[in-house]
RNA sequence: GCGUCGGUGGCAGAGUGGUCAAUUGCACUUGGCUGUAAACCAAGCGCCCUUGCGGCUACGGAGGUUCGAAUCCUCCCCGGCGCA
């Protein structure tokens, strides 16, 4: 029998990890390195399907868990599956509601981000943690061996998910690729705590592996990734990507916390310990130097927030760097976003048309916002992969970092 | 003209003797956002100064009462409403 998801690597790039592969799902194909769209409750936020193929957008990540609360995972697979449901006849993924594990938990209500902030010292943010963990009331997640305990950031009621139900519902959402149920840890916490949720991350793992592989139908038609945890230490890195390499995934997810400092070391070693011919996927991570340093470390799919929700808010790319279009200097500013950008935004609409727009809240200053971010970071995993088919990654690399700021 | 109510920071609108450079909302300015709790959040928003339980000027105008006034009194100016 066929993988339902398979993945070949086309070209290396020379004394790199860095490489262009080709992803087939029963929905089609994925080139990569590949920026994958985030659409947590089935729509990027303002953007229709449509919209997305001249954005270049070949596959979306979906949440299990905001679909479970929202939609209904019975609607979605009565609705013929995420793709179906939603109009967009392409791949898709699911993330399995591990990151709201952090998100809802130890994460909610803080200012924590994935990122352990630059300028915290180790132990200031080991004290930050002792103390949140001490006072953490009013989160809505809380973990134990067997799963999550869950209270709904809607209504406040109950839910648990567990591996076993995660892939439950990931496979009546019918997406591609789905992702193994994990623990997404704060990156404030210590090594032992980390330790400590990276082997339950590996039980989960496994469970989630059998969840899957008993449900016949299911795994002839969806692949399943398991997640490499660790936080920012390099010995539980290694460990997790090493635990789970002998596991039978059809790819891999990196997830977790990291430091902005250590992350392209640890990725290359993460890199290294899993299977070459298995897709490797960075989640949640995605500025443009994040994705030329995940790429040289060997990470083949890209998905992130950032273009999506820095467009709702304000906060544009280009080839310069971000700007913020609601600064006042872009009152009178008739140039596009980016005069080297090839979207339909920078073709037909200026930044004072788009200051406008978010200074009088229309609607359609998020949406061009979020089409020309999306198109900037689809495009320029495109780029890369050009650049790596044609032996010139590094060049490229250097080129765009050295203007981008 | 008489009566009456009212004039507060860009706007709306609190405050009605000290703790008021003045609640709040809007507007404005700036910053943040990395597997979406986020079309969101935070900070600033009289002037001066690097700072501060800092200095100065302020609640229509001018005087006054008081240790102390955006708040009380007098006159003036302006506006709404009613009656002539």
């Amino acid at each position: 029998m066929k993988a339902p998801v398979s993945f070949h690597v086309e070209q290396r790039f020379k004394n790199s990890l860095a490489r262009a592969g080709v992803l087939d799902t029963l929905h089609g194909r994925v080139e990569t390195p590949a920026f994958v769209a985030v659409g947590t409750k089935a729509t990027v936020k303002g953007i229709t399907p449509e919209a997305l193929t001249p954005i270049g957008t070949q596959i979306l990540i979906a949440n299990a868990y905001h679909l479970y609360l929202e939609a209904g995972e019975e609607v979605i697979r009565k609705g013929g599956g995420l793709a179906a449901f939603m109009g967009w006849n392409a791949p898709t993924m699911t993330d399995s509601g591990g990151f709201q594990v952090f998100s809802l938990g130890v994460g909610f209500g803080k200012k924590l981000s994935k990122f352990l902030p630059e300028q915290a010292s180790h132990e200031e943010a080991v004290a930050v943690f002792d103390e949140d963990l001490a006072t953490s009331h009013g989160k809505l997640a809380v973990v134990d061996e067997e799963g999550v305990s869950f209270t709904s950031h809607l209504d406040g009621s109950l839910h648990r998910f567990t591996p076993e139900r995660s892939i439950e519902i990931q496979h009546a959402i019918g997406a591609d690729i789905m992702f193994a149920f994990d623990e997404c840890t704060a990156p404030t916490a210590e090594h032992s705590y980390q330790k400590e949720a990276m082997e339950r991350t590996h039980r989960w793992a496994e469970r989630s592996l059998r969840a899957h592989r008993q449900n016949l139908e299911a795994s002839a038609g969806q692949g399943l990734f398991g997640i490499v945890q660790g936080g920012r230490f390099e010995d539980l890195r290694i460990e997790s990507a090493k635990t789970l390499s002998r596991m039978e995934f059809d790819g891999y997810g990196i997830g977790g916390s990291f430091s902005k400092r250590d992350i392209i070391g640890l990725l290359e070693k993460v890199d290294r310990e899993l299977p070459e011919e298995k897709p490797r996927h960075l989640l949640g991570i995605g500025e443009p130097e994040d994705m030329f340093e995940g790429v040289s470390a060997g990470v083949d799919l890209f998905d992130c927030v950032l273009p999506t929700r820095n467009g709702r808010t304000g906060t544009l790319y280009s080839a310069q760097g971000k700007i913020n279009i609601t600064n006042a200097l872009y009152r009178e500013d008739f140039s596009p976003i980016d005069t080297e950008c090839g979207c339909s935004v920078c073709r037909d609409f200026t930044r004072a048309y788009i200051h406008h727009l978010f200074q009088s809240r229309e609607m359609l200053g998020p949406i061009l916002a979020t089409t020309h971010n999306l198109y900037f970071l689809t495009q320029l995993a495109r780029r890369i992969r050009t650049s790596i088919l044609s032996g010139s990654f590094d060049a490229f690399k250097l080129s765009f970092l050295e203007r981008y700021h």
